[in-house]
DNA sequence: TTTATTTTTTAGTTATGTCTAAAAAATATT
DNA sequence: AATATTTTTTAGACATAACTAAAAAATAAA
C-alpha cells in the first residue's frame, strides 16, 4: 500500500506530465506547495518503488506501475466527487477539498460499489473523464450542446457567450455547470431541442443549446 | 483540529469510559494494541490540549470537551456505516474497517448532507445509537418485535432462538441484522403483525416477531 | 511491613515526511 | 570558454507517533 504522501505525488506527476515525457523537481514543488528539496526525497523513494523514473538532476516520469497507481487515486476523486454532487447536493466546485481526503480511503469494494450507486458515471461533475477499474480512460471532446447527435449525453462545462438573460434562464431552470445532459431529438421547425436533464424531458431553444459548452465522451 | 491518532483515543477513551469513573492506560493500549508508553505519551498530550483528565498513575477520562469530539467521531463512524450498508449494499459485518478511514474525513457540511441524504437515521445498522450534531446520544431498548407498540421501528440485532426454520424463512426473505423494520399494526385473530422493512408492507406471524430481538429507541 | 509483582512513566530510538542551509550540477550570460 | 545564475541534491534538524528498555510508583503477597 501507499501513503497519503505518495499518492498525492503520484497523482501530481500525472498530471503535470500530460503531454511531455518528464517533470521538473520544481514544477512539483510548485504544484504541491512544497520545497524541492523535500520532492527529491520523495522521487527517491518513489524510484525504489519502481512507481517513477528519477534520473538525478533531469526531472522524473510515472512508469506504467506509478501511472495505474494515479490513475486509480484519480478515479476514486472524480467517482466521490460525483457522489458528493449528484446525491449529497453539494455545488460543483466546493467538492475539491473533500474529495482530495476521501481518495485515500482505501477499500476496492468501497469504489466498485460506489461505481455501482453512481450507475457508472463516465464523467464527473467537471466534465473530466473518469478512469475505469483497469485504467483505460477516455478522451473528451468539447463540443455546443447544438452539435451533439441524438441520444449523446454530456457534463456542462461552460458557457459560449453569457449574457445575463441567459444565465437568468439557466438560474431558473436550475442547470447548472457539472449537470449531466442528454441530447433526445432536435425539432425541425424551429431547431429547439427536447433534452433529458436532472431525470425530466424539457425544450431548449436553438439559441440555448449554441450557447451550452459540454464535455462528451468520444464515440 | 485533531489528528487521526488523537481522535481514535478518544473514540476508545469513550467506549472504554461507560459506566466507570476512569480508565487505566493498560486497557487503553490493550484495546487500541499499543504498547503502554505510546498511551502514556498520547494522554499527556491530550490533557495538554484540556481533551482528557489525566493524573499520574491514577487513569484517564474524558473532559467535556474531549467527550463531544469524541461523539462527533463515533457520530461520523455510524453514518458512514448506515450509508455503506442501506444505500452500498454493503453486508453489516463488513463496514467496520472502511467506516474507521471514513470516519476521520474532515468537513462538517459532508456530513450534515450525509445525515440528510440517509434522513436523519437514529440508529445504526448494528444497532447502536448514531450522536446528533448537538452531541446527545439516544438511549436504546432491547426488545422483542412483538413488544413494539403500533408505529415503533427499530434495528434487527439478534434471533432469541435461532431454529434452521427461521433462519430460512429469513434468508428467504432477505431479511438480515441491521435492517430497520417498523410495526404497523397487529392482527387480532392470530397476532400477527404488518410490518415495513425494505420499504414494503409484509406480514409476519407472532412466532417470528416473538423471536426477533430489535434495539428501539427509548420513548 | 517488608518484599515481590504489576502497572505506569520516563528516557532514548526509529520511521515518515517535512523543513533550512549549503553543496553540486545544469543552464544561461557575458 | 569562463563566469554567473538557476535548479537540484545532499546533509542535518524537527515534529509526530510509534517503539524498547529501564526506572518509578502502585498494588499484591508473604
Amino acid at each position: 500500500m501507499n501513503t497519503k504522501s505518495e499518492e498525492d505525488y503520484l497523482k501530481c506527476l500525472y498530471h503535470l506530465q500530460q503531454g511531455k515525457k518528464s517533470v521538473s523537481t520544481n514544477e512539483i514543488a510548485n504544484y504541491l506547495s512544497m520545497k524541492p528539496s523535500s520532492v527529491s526525497d520523495m522521487l527517491k523513494k518513489l524510484a525504489e518503488k519502481k512507481c517513477v523514473n528519477y534520473l538525478k538532476y533531469k526531472g522524473s516520469s510515472l512508469t506504467k506501475k506509478g501511472e495505474l497507481i494515479a490513475l486509480s487515486v484519480i478515479r476514486k476523486h472524480r467517482l466521490w466527487e460525483t457522489f458528493l454532487v449528484n446525491k449529497l447536493g453539494f455545488s460543483w466546485s466546493k467538492v475539491h477539498n473533500i474529495a482530495e481526503q476521501l481518495e485515500h480511503v482505501n477499500s476496492e469494494e468501497l469504489i466498485d460499489k460506489l461505481d455501482h450507486f453512481l450507475s457508472y458515471p463516465q464523467i464527473d461533475p467537471h466534465g473530466d473523464p473518469i478512469p475505469q477499474k483497469n485504467g483505460t480512460i477516455a478522451q473528451l471532446n468539447q463540443k455546443l450542446l447544438s452539435e451533439l447527435k441524438h441520444g449523446e449525453e454530456g457534463i456542462i462545462t461552460g458557457i459560449k457567450k453569457g449574457t445575463p438573460s441567459l444565465l437568468n434562464f439557466l438560474d431558473q431552470k436550475n442547470i447548472k455547470l457539472g449537470d449531466q445532459i442528454q441530447l433526445i431529438s432536435i425539432l425541425e421547425f424551429d431547431q429547439s431541442a427536447e433534452v433529458i436533464i436532472h431525470e425530466k424531458t424539457i425544450n431548449l431553444s436553438e439559441k440555448i443549446c449554441s450557447n451550452l459548452l459540454l464535455e462528451t465522451l468520444n464515440d
